[in-house]
DNA sequence: TAGTGTCA
DNA sequence: TAGA
């Protein structure tokens, strides 16, 4: 708890520290545009609300997730999938903000991935205990685009295996505007959140929000 | 095919 | 942490 304020106090000096083959973390990339980006996600969430999917399996996800853009990451008990329509209101997903798109390119670009048009963002809420047990993102179709994960609020452990699930995971810190990005080699990797720890961050309280930009289609 | 959950 |  200590070190979690003290780190936070720090001065941002974004620089990059590698976390695999194909997978950086960009430290204090979007602490600049977190505002706007905290903003547009409550503009987002007042059309497309925070909910619980359920997994195939009949189990309640413990993070609430809403999307943006042209596609929205789903999950039922018909399985996972991407969709055009929020299925609670049956009308497109929010349209992605502009600030959403420019940060997630430039985060690429930095992450050595030109050219990356996310065409949909899953949006993560995080509150104390909750979690997101190791996975991978593989129901997109063209596995050449990377992820990029944008943290924002509350510090997070985050899990960063390999190809197999049984792997060994590194465990990395996830503070306030750090982006993840992973592709190429790493682009199937298997990844999670361990449960939240509480914590009050000045601009999102008892909150992480996580950002997943992803090319869908 | 199951499944980003849960238990041991 | 690994395995079901």
């Amino acid at each position: 708890m200590t070190f979690d304020l003290f780190d936070d106090l720090l001065p941002e000096t974004p620089h990059t520290e590698p976390l695999a083959a194909g997978a950086v973390i960009l430290r204090a990339f979007a602490h600049a545009a977190a505002p706007a980006l905290l903003e547009a996600v409550a503009r987002i969430t007042a059309s497309a609300p925070w909910r619980h999917l359920v997994t195939p399996g009949g189990q309640r996800m413990s993070v609430a997730m809403t999307n943006c853009g042209s596609f929205g990451w789903v999950s039922d008990a018909r399985g996972y999938r991407y969709e055009p329509a929020d299925p609670l209101s049956g009308q497109p997903w929010p349209a992605m903000p502009e600030p959403f798109r420019t940060l997630a390119a430039e985060a690429a670009q930095a992450a050595g991935f030109a050219g990356f048009a996310p065409d949909a963002c899953l949006v993560n809420r995080y509150l104390p205990g909750t979690r997101l047990s190791l996975h991978q993102d593989r129901d997109e179709r063209d596995l050449r685009a990377p992820i990029v994960s944008v943290s924002l609020g509350l510090p997070a452990t985050f899990l960063f295996g390999g190809l197999q699930r049984t792997d060994r995971t590194a465990r990395v810190r996830l503070a306030h505007g750090d982006v993840v990005v992973w592709g190429g080699p790493s682009r199937l990797a298997y990844h999670g959140v361990a449960p939240l720890a509480d914590g009050d961050h000045p601009l999102c309280g008892h909150e992480r929000i996580n950002l997943t930009f992803r090319r869908a289609r």
